[in-house]
RNA sequence: GCCGGAGUGGCGGAAUUGGCAGACGCCCGGGACUUAAAAUCCCGUGACUCUAAGAGUCGUACCGGUUCGAGCCCGGUCUCCGGCACCA
């Protein structure tokens, strides 16, 4: 009689095994094809794992000791990605040193992932916060900064009041603040920015070149936003006098014979030249307003006129009045737009409100009453040369005309901005430039990386938009590098998406003082072979990182030009009431409590079992019990058995068919029929006399999912060393099919009976053996069959006349 | 509003993509073991009806269609979740 399951001193037991034989350390140099499996790495809040963690983690975890087990020298690394707000208000709060928390928090976050019995190579960690790590950071920042991608700009900026620090678009959802909803209000700021929008194309392109799920490249090419259309230059008047040209872009050039007036953003330069007291006022008012409030006010449009100005249409000649509306956005486009309210519904709305004439140039509608803006079935009318062609042709031929004339040009925009890279607090990487009144804006030389944080007392956040940094005199003041004359330090420093930009990169070679990693160690393990991650990341670290990635393959520092082969996403975990969890809601469940009570292999079979991994699902205390007892199933199968090298035959077929069902649903993110079928296998086992190999079976296949007791028992029955040392197990396809099946019998479509017989049998054979049925036999007396559909080894079905 | 995804027992969820709906687990009921209870093991468990150890009818958000056959395909409706949102 075995002893009972207790694995609390089994999992301390085998995570020092572990952790003193090194087995999860990936080497550099191998024989074995490399296999980079990847995690997001976490920000260690002082709250500690979450099970926003646990599900990915643990099905990566599993993912990679499967690819150990087939033979792959697996690279499945973690790091800290410790820079950021949530540690610098602990604090400042706390009155403890970010650096210091972040240290205690690191500590805490490394011991927790220990005891769930990841396999991470820990001799690779890497901390964002570390000078080593951020001087790299810093290099890249520098080396766009040589090619014009850092560049620093006077700008409207998302200020969130409460952070006191600017956002990034991407981090403004709502009009709120991301991390503490506050409302957002605009700020004019000067702005250190990154040039992704140079990058918008090739970051579409190639999205076909990459393994993502359908929803990710779409969110992507969403926020990307590219359109295609045409620039179209209007003369302008103004009292009658020619007053230069206003450029418009828009999508639809067919539609410019339409055109009734224009409609131009309130911080267009015109705007501001021709303002009278009425447009100032209206400028006024739109800049108070936040994003939020403008898109309040999306159904009602507001506007005023542009006294004495008038545009000409270049199609027809006409001369169309210019007015000022907050419904057109200086940074999108030439922030200008001719409005062609027979086919746009804002321009409709707009004209409406303000009496203005509407021209149908698309047939098909009823412009009177809405704006028609079907592209596909109209054909057009009112458009001189353009007149019965369909839209699309029409679209070519006006863009064609439009640059014979030089009236215009063909164009293509997208919604995707710049990427507003400062922040003004303390915790974060300093940005390595000074400035200097004669030479301007210097990068500091590469030989005084990193420039490290000063370890200082005070590093609260101010009201006026500066820096912390800003107050550090001795930090701040410097001389030039370039000339040597008394200048000033860049004080803001970078967002939190800085160090997370390139971290995968550092993995490949952690501890190299001399660059971010050898171009031999990132020639290895470079690309990622599959990276797991958050939904919410799409718009954000995925993208960014991409970014990142595509100018270090411009520079050379990296030999392809995306860096994620395959990317999955996860679904998330939320609270038992359907909710997110969250502290204020007071719904979080710490999967350390569940790890304490039930043990490491509980919880990481209980947070893969609990539903589809790429959905999301609520957290049930429920589906932990189930967990436990079936481990305690598998551990008191060791009562049952018999030496034996053979497979017992009646288990023979369940045995392949789940090694069969267990490797093809982790491939497929299945885990939880996966577990499935393992307690399904178990119950089969149960209360049989198996043998070691049947044993042997189970333990390995278990093993990605529960490591600690599989390691136990294969200490006892299995082949002696450690499971990450043994081989996956391959199935034989023929032992996964059974000699006779039991197919359903329906007549007339409606199961009536089941009948068993030798797979493959012949369509009149199933049949004859579906007619002998007791159930069938008197729902075909006296009636003549006049069909039999037969489904090889599945179903047949009898229609009766 | 636009773009994605989803809606299946008391509950979490399965269903090889058109072929026995409800795997696996939780809960619940019955039994075994026990002085008893817990634990464990075994059996049962979608709903309804009947002439009831058997059989029938209904059943995958709703309405309709295609098909020998629909959770799955098509048309329409409703609800929920995620993303984008005055992007010209």
């Amino acid at each position: 009689m075995s002893s009972t399951y207790e694995p609390k001193p089994m999992e301390k037991k085998w995570q020092a095994k572990w952790e003193e034989s090194r087995v999860y350390a990936a080497s550099n140099r191998s024989e074995k094809p490399k296999y980079y499996v990847l995690i997001e790495f976490p920000y260690p809040s002082g709250a500690g794992l979450h099970n926003g963690h646990t599900r990915p983690y643990t099905a990566m975890d599993v993912l990679a000791r499967v690819r150990r087990m087939q033979g792959f020298n697996v690279l499945f690394p973690i790091g800290w990605d410790a820079f950021g707000l949530p540690t610098e208000n602990y604090a400042i709060a706390n009155k403890i040193h970010p650096a210091e928390v972040t240290r205690r928090n690191i500590a805490a976050f490394r011991d927790q992932a220990k005891a769930l019995g990841y396999s991470f190579d820990y001799s690779r960690e890497v901390d964002t916060t570390s000078p080593d790590y951020y001087k790299w950071t810093q290099w890249i920042f520098l080396k766009m900064f040589e090619r014009g991608l850092a560049y620093k700009s006077e700008m409207p900026v998302n200020w969130c009041p409460s952070c006191k620090c600017v956002l990034a678009n991407e981090e403004v959802i709502d009009g709120e603040c991301e991390r503490c909803h506050s409302e957002v209000v605009r700020r004019s700021k000067s702005q250190w920015m990154l040039k992704i929008t140079a990058y918008a194309q090739r970051l579409l392109d190639d999205l076909d070149t990459v393994d993502y799920p359908a929803r990710v490249k779409m969110a992507q090419k969403n926020w990307i936003g590219r359109s295609e259309g045409a620039e179209v230059d209007f003369k302008v008047l103004a009292s009658g006098k020619s007053a230069g040209e206003l450029t418009v872009y828009t999508t639809r050039p067919d539609t410019l014979f339409g055109a009734t007036y224009m409609v131009i953003s309130p911080e267009h330069p015109l705007a501001r030249e021709f303002a009278d007291g009425a447009v100032r006022e209206y400028q006024n008012a739109s800049a108070k307003k936040s994003d939020f409030e403008r898109s309040e006010l999306q159904k009602e449009k507001t506007g005023v006129r542009l006294p004495g100005v008038s545009a000409v249409n270049p199609a027809t000649g006409t001369e169309i009045p210019v007015f000022v509306s907050d419904y057109v956005l200086m940074g999108y486009g030439t922030g200008a737009i001719m409005a062609v309210p027979g086919h746009d519904e804002r321009d409709w709305e707009f004209a409406r409100k303000f009496s203005l004439p509407v021209i149908e140039v698309v047939a098909g509608g009823d412009v009177g009453k809405a704006a028609f803006t079907d592209t596909e079935t109209g054909k057009m009318v009112n458009s001189g040369f353009l007149n019965g062609l369909e839209v699309a042709q029409a679209k070519k031929k006006m863009t064609e005309w439009l640059q014979e004339k030089g009236l215009g040009k063909p164009s293509v925009k997208f919604k995707l901005r710049d990427w507003v890279f400062a922040r003004q607090r303390y915790w974060g990487e300093p940005i390595p430039i000074v400035h200097c009144p004669h030479c301007g804006m210097v990068a500091l030389p590469e030989s005084e990386l990193p420039l490290t944080l000063p370890m200082v007392k005070s590093y609260e956040p101010t009201d006026t938009g500066e820096s912390p940094l800003s107050a550090i005199d001795e930090w701040v003041s410097v001389k030039c590098p370039k000339c040597g004359a008394d200048a000033k330090r860049e004080t803001d420093t970078m967002p939190q998406w800085a160090g997370s930009s390139w971290y995968f990169l550092r993995y490949c070679d952690p501890h190299n003082p001399k660059e971010l990693a050898s171009a031999e160690a990132l020639k290895y393990w470079m690309d990622v072979d599959w990276y797991n991650g958050g939904m919410e990341h799409t718009t954000l670290h995925l993208l960014y990182s991409r970014f990142w990635h595509k100018f270090l393959y411009d520079i050379g520092v990296v030999g392809m030009p995306e860096p994620y082969k395959k990317r999955t996403a996860h679904g998330l975990i939320l609270a038992e009431d359907g909710e997110k969890m969250s502290k204020s809601a007071g719904n979080v469940v710490n999967p350390m409590d569940t790890v304490k009570s039930y043990g490491a292999d509980t919880m990481r079979l209980v947070i893969l079992f609990i539903g589809d991994f790429e959905k999301a699902v609520s957290w049930s205390d429920k589906a932990i019990v189930g967990c436990r007892r079936f481990l305690e199933r598998v551990w008191a199968l060791q009562d049952n058995l018999r030496p034996g090298k053979d497979f017992t035959p009646e288990l023979e077929g369940v045995l392949h068919k789940t090694i069969k069902k267990v490797t093809e649903d982790i491939e497929a993110l299945k885990f939880n029929t996966a577990i499935a079928a393992l307690m399904s296998l178990c119950n089969e086992m149960g209360g049989k006399a198996c043998t070691w190999a049947d044993y042997q079976v189970m333990i390995k296949l278990l093993s990605p999912f529960a490591p600690h007791i599989c390691e136990e028992l294969w200490a006892k029955y299995g082949l002696g060393g450690l499971l990450p040392a043994q081989s996956w197990l391959a199935y034989d396809p023929a032992k996964t099919i059974d000699d006779t099946v039991e197919l359903a019998i329906q007549v007339g479509g409606k199961l009536r009976g089941t009948v068993t017989v030798p797979r493959d049998s012949a369509d009149d054979d199933v049949v004859a053996a579906a007619l002998a049925d007791a159930r069938v036999a008197p729902l075909a007396a006296g009636k003549t069959l006049k069909r039999a559909i037969v489904v090889k080894n599945k179903l047949v079905n009898l229609i009766f006349g």
